[in-house]
DNA sequence: GAGGCGAATGTTATAATATCACGCCTCTAG
DNA sequence: CTAGAGGCGTGATATTATAACATTCGCCTC
């Protein structure tokens, strides 16, 4: 992600942010500043290192308080096979997502509209979903 | 599960693990049959803690080191979301499932062929899928 | 301005999950 | 016999996440 999209996705999300009545404070804006420079999904102790340097002190509930409150915009998924974390372009407000992941190059590819599976056990109501496909991008694919 | 049932379940996982050239041996059953007899996920430490009074010690090694072989045989899923382990009926070598999990039970029904999505990313090759949905079962549902 | 309230954060400690490293035992191929 | 591989015991440690409580800050009211 280029210096210029981080900044306007930052600017983005702040009135994503607004529009829901809540703040992004400078904790939680530089916790997605550093996810969404990260090239791949992104460790929470990782994000504890770099956050150290930073404006307040770093233990882990600063960082974790932050992601929840990320994750609960839409900001940022978790991805839950890696117990790690990737910023999120769509700011979409409901939790799901679809990710692709290579294991190779640790790119992430987001899409959205995989709804209601067909073989779903009958009178099954589904409130979040976890969909994580991991293999390799069409650059690191082998020939 | 039925206690029949389960010695099934056990006896087809034995016959399974042999016809892949491999062993269930006594603590790898025992795991198994912990898993089995659970009604819903359950965690490492908890088959620990079931372990303990049982044939070998009960150190963490012991539990994933059982656990690992059993989702490489298909006899196990891990619930990435929980940090769970489920057992699994079908004994498919293949990694892939499709889990319902019911938030207010705890009960799990797995289903097969949710292949391939078809907005994947172009050239993206799937390697390994996790597809876990959370919500209500038919009994848990609201009216 | 003083006081109170709630959200956000700081701080300390601990819980929960998972792996490493080493050595012993057993089985078996050669 | 002997060497190697697989399986397991054991102690230590790494990694991930939360509980519990104190403090700060902005905002509203009196
Ligand atoms: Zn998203
Ligand atoms: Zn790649
Ligand atoms: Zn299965
Ligand atoms: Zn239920």
């Amino acid at each position: 992600m280029t210096a210029d999209s981080l900044t306007k996705a930052l600017a983005a999300a702040e009135t994503h942010c607004v529009e829901r009545g809540e703040k992004l404070t400078p904790v939680r804006k530089r916790v997605l500043e550093l996810v969404l420079e990260a090239d791949g999904p992104v460790k929470a102790y990782d994000l504890l290192e770099a956050l150290k340097p930073g404006p307040g002190s770093a233990k882990p509930p600063t960082v974790y308080r932050a992601l929840d409150f990320l994750m609960t915009a839409g900001l940022v998924h978790k991805v839950e096979a890696l117990n790690a974390f990737v910023g999120c372009s769509h700011a979409h407000d409901d939790g799901g997502a679809e990710l692709f992941i290579c294991s190779t190059c640790g790119s992430v590819e987001e899409r959205h509209g995989a709804p209601e599976p067909v073989n779903a056990p009958a009178g099954f109501m589904i409130q979040r979903s976890v969909v994580e496909h991991f293999g390799q991008c069409a650059n690191c694919r082998p020939a």
